[in-house]
RNA sequence: GGAGAGGUGGCUGAGUGGUCGAAAGCGCUCCCCUGCUAAGGGAGUAAGGGUUAAAAGCCCUUCGAGGGUUCGAAUCCCUCCCUCUCCGCCA
């Protein structure tokens, strides 16, 4: 959420900045809005100051045992005033509140103008593209003739946008996680958590999904209903909700490994070859909460964190900074990363690091305790995959493949294997 | 799933209709005293919101959540959630 406050002040220029990602900010009717609310909830607070005082007075005179009957006579209709005003009052906030949570996030000076995908700025490109001596198979084509991706069984099980690993294959995508794990915990200064796969609508409202994501998310029918995670960020970034953290504390690193499930609404013809784009697929996602002033830079090192995945396990990759129509809702500024796939020919999306600002903070109340201040003040977060399991394994099997249709382990899984060096079809 | 107990401020914990945002203790902050340390004395110490350009001041809200009764609710009634103990079941 943007400040209330200064939506109320400067509500021309939080439109002025939106409108930069293509979204109309009604400032005006707002306004309005506002005014109404201001008048109505001043009107409900000097109602509720009457009542106390008479009802006070009340007492009083009742404990010196004198008669009440005319005091009582007095504030007899003060009941009814103010539950009309407070009706108002709840209806005007109400739509106030709609209109708050369905604003994007302002955008940082960095951000691109653009409008897709196809004008986010390249920052960097890593690595040298691999070359082949053959035409390169898609992980697909490299997996099936493993006999280690299964998407025929996936969908017998579950229907499309489902996989099924094998053997080493299997064992490789737990390799990377754990991999993944123990380079950030033991190096770049994060915290292991493990965090529930389902959560409850007030989380994923604390993110930013909700209320207007709905249709991406998996839901159950319990009463009231359990969400699947679309990313370990729900959960995660919710562990500051209500609370009040140390400067000392701060700043809060995060990494967790979950399973992440993803409607996909909205994308039916996109990448329905592979595993590319999967309604379940394996994240280990990065969460920080930093003192405000810090977050630009945080933003920079968490997404070093990501990229230094990638060198380790020899991955070509671009990093992008995503233009104005391609940043996310909540996100105040976001890189992504994207790798190199010779199957593919291109490279594609396998992190995205954000700086959300107070937006998420605001919506979950997650404050700090500013020394200079010495007042709770809301807290900046970040996230960012560091990275996506699932992707990280096509880019593997593709970039790691060989003539044969094998593929190479990359040293630093070598540790995670178990002796397996290659993957390779079993023996017959 | 069954039975019972309970949810109050950073923590412990008192408070069964009015002057209670809430005793007391602990913790924390500041001051005083004490030649270090220990002990002692005093003051302060919740969050959110409105009004304001901002602040001060003033006001409103919050004692698990939501409803209700009442002039007035931490306190009474209803519904729900959570925690703990025991039983059942289970990984």
């Amino acid at each position: 959420m943007i400040d209330a406050k200064l939506l109320r002040n400067s509500a021309g220029e939080v439109a002025k900045n939106l409108a930069r990602r293509n979204f109309t900010f009604d400032a005006d009717a707002y306004l309005v809005l506002e005014e109404q609310r201001k008048a109505v909830q001043v009107a409900v607070e000097s109602l509720r100051a009457e009542r106390n005082a008479s009802a006070k007075s009340i007492g009083k005179a009742k404990a010196q045992g004198e008669d009440v009957e005319p005091l009582l006579a007095a504030v007899k209709d003060l009941g009814d005033r103010l539950e009309g005003a407070e009706n108002k009052l709840q209806l005007v906030q109400a739509e106030l509140i709609d209109i708050e949570l369905g604003l994007p996030n302002l955008l940082h000076d960095d951000v691109p103008d653009g409008c897709d995908e196809t004008e986010n700025r390249e920052v960097l490109k890593w690595g040298d593209l691999p070359e082949f001596d053959f035409e390169p198979l898609d992980h697909v084509d490299l997996g099936s003739g493993l006999a280690m991706l299964d998407f025929e069984a996936a969908s017998r099980i579950s229907g499309s946008r489902f996989s099924v690993l094998r053997g080493p294959l299997a064992r490789l995508q737990r390799a990377l996680i754990q991999f993944m794990l123990d380079t950030h915990t033991s190096e770049h200064g994060y915290e292991e958590v493990y965090v529930p796969y389902l959560v409850q609508s007030d989380a994923l409202v604390g993110t930013g999904q909700l209320p207007k994501f709905e249709a991406d998310l998996f839901k159950t029918t319990d009463d009231p209903p359990f969400f699947l995670i679309p990313t370990a960020e729900v959960p995660v970034t919710n562990l500051a909700r209500d609370s009040i953290l140390d400067a000392g504390e701060m700043p809060m690193r995060y990494v967790a490994h979950t399973p992440c499930f993803r409607s996909e609404a909205g994308s039916y013809g996109r990448d329905t070859r592979g595993m590319i784009r999967q309604h379940q697929f394996e994240k280990v996602e990065l969460v920080q909460f930093v003192d405000p002033a810090t977050s630009d830079a945080a933003l920079e090192e968490l997404t070093g964190h990501a990229e230094s995945i990638l060198e380790r396990l020899g991955l070509p990759y671009r990093k992008v900074i995503l233009c104005c129509g391609d940043v996310g809702f909540g996100s105040h500024k976001t890189y992504d990363l994207e790798v190199w796939l010779p199957g593919q020919q291109a490279y594609r999306e396998i992190s995205s690091c954000s700086n959300y600002l107070d937006f998420q903070a605001r919506r979950m109340r997650a404050r700090w305790r500013n020394p200079d201040s010495g007042k709770p003040e809301l807290l900046h977060t970040l996230n960012g995959s560091g990275v996506a399991a699932g992707r990280a394994l096509i880019a593997i099997l593709e970039n790691y493949q060989q003539a044969d249709g094998t593929v190479v382990v990359p040293e630093v899984l070598l540790p995670y294997m178990g002796g397996i060096e290659k993957l390779e079809p079993a023996a017959a």
